[in-house]
DNA sequence: AAAAAATTTGCACATAATGAGAAAAGGTAA
DNA sequence: TTACCTTTTCTCATTATGTGCAAATTTTTT
């Protein structure tokens, strides 16, 4: 571990619980020394992506809301889906979020999100967090549609994690109902990120991979309302379908990873 | 330039307007090989700073909204600033934008916004978007407060762009305004960054240092029909007093640069 | 004003990044 | 399938570059 890592290094300390760094605390994390810890952190800070804090160390800095910004403005699956995550709120009810979420690494990250105008409960989901990969209508939609290919390891490893929340979760069962979101074209769920609340999600592909998936998350009640009035699962599906159709149609040059 | 700074180097291509880069391309914009830049990439991609694209190179990539969520969740002044922004709207008109700004470089970026509910045009101010440092409130209350050495030259700079927006700006003129807004404690504008738009700021000091302000973005007709029913401007300097105030008692870690 | 802490700089040295080209992987067309 | 692109990775010898140390400087605290 050298070369570039080492300025990459110090900005995954951020990611970390610790908000403020002094330099000399990197040198250590980084086992370099002060005066290196020093020259590193005056280029990030010449950058922007860290700040001197007064008391002492540093921070994250302004320049990654800019990049943010950046991303957010020119990202062809968030630019496509946005409007059709606004009208599907418009067309259903206002107590919904909309949540808009691809695969990163083992997670599932949420990208982008339109909340319901009326009051209601705050989603776990926010753009940049991550969620774990097996729990949750967003994160079973995606998997069902990722190769099958190392599925089965990646389950396991996680398996315990997941059983604290689905006790009579196995392979077998999370396999078979894989198999049916493929086949149904959406995923519902109740209660397994947080308790009383549903996620309901369709997926969205680009060349036949799927790249995100997005989601209607709520309350029981407001599901159950909602679904004797709308035909709400045939709605999100439309939705997601039109966001791969227009990225199709557009030809957008869209993230692999 | 070479070091730490190659990292960062590349990071800032991607602040340009071309979204999607090839490794090639790159290592000719840095004039290193292409096996080199192919070496940068690699790690950046590991990083999640990077995403390959599909036809042909790399964009920002998802850790960047992580690293954004952070700073969001974790900034003292967004975290103080916000109950107090909406507050403001709550308390004042559903078509305003509140927005908060700090100095970065020579620009003010904007680094928390909240809107009101009702239908208004939107603000061309959004989280991440820097704006000269000359032109709007909310540019000006920070200016105004900032130490006077270097305001000068800084000032001449950029006073032919400052001159397309005021035809009758001297640096004169100009300190005096400044000056003025230092006694009143607020700074209110018309049209200055957009046609028919008012904006009126106030500033967010940390041990005497001016670190942010807040301003009020909103529609000229709306500006009128809201100070007539309201003291707004003093709603506005106790909003902007009420968080320098709890910075302060809450001893927060507030960044300089 | 003195003392302590934080940050920058100069220098000699060896580590660690570099370029060039070969090899491998991935994708496309015949 | 095969061949032929393009993109990406790897190997290796060379030396440019980042490194630690200690001293200097600046900033903060007492």
């Amino acid at each position: 571990m050298t070369m570039p890592s080492r300025v990459l290094a110090i900005m995954q300390l951020f990611l970390g619980d610790q908000r403020v760094w002094t330099a000399e605390a990197i040198g250590r994390a980084l086992d370099v020394s002060t005066s290196t810890a020093y020259r590193y952190v005056k280029e990030l800070c010449a950058a922007g992506i860290l700040d001197p804090v007064i008391g002492a160390g540093y921070a994250l800095g302004p320049a990654i809301m800019q990049y943010d910004y950046r991303l957010r403005e020119t990202d062809p699956i968030i630019q496509t889906a946005r409007p059709i995550m606004q009208n599907l709120i418009d067309r259903t009810d206002q107590r919904i979020d909309v949540i808009l979420c691809r695969r990163f690494r083992d997670c599932v990250l949420c990208i982008h999100q339109e909340n319901g105008r009326d009051p209601h409960p705050p989603t776990s989901y926010a753009r940049g967090v991550a969620m774990p990969l097996f729990l949750g209508a967003t994160s079973k939609v995606i998997l069902a549609h990722l190769p099958a290919k190392g599925l089965q390891r990646l389950y396991l490893e996680n398996e315990r994690k997941i059983r604290e929340r689905l006790s009579d979760a196995t392979w077998k069962s999370f396999k078979d109902q894989l198999a049916i979101i493929r086949r149904d074209g959406y995923c519902l769920t109740r209660s397994e990120i947080a308790e009383g609340r549903v996620g309901l999600a369709a997926p969205i592909f680009n060349l036949d991979q799927i790249v995100a998936s997005i989601s209607l998350v709520m309350e029981a009640s407001t599901f159950g309302e909602l679904n004797r009035r709308l035909p709400v699962i045939d709605i999100v599906r439309a939705s997601s379908t039109a966001i791969s159709d227009r990225l199709r149609d557009t030809g957008a040059e869209v993230a692999r990873s």
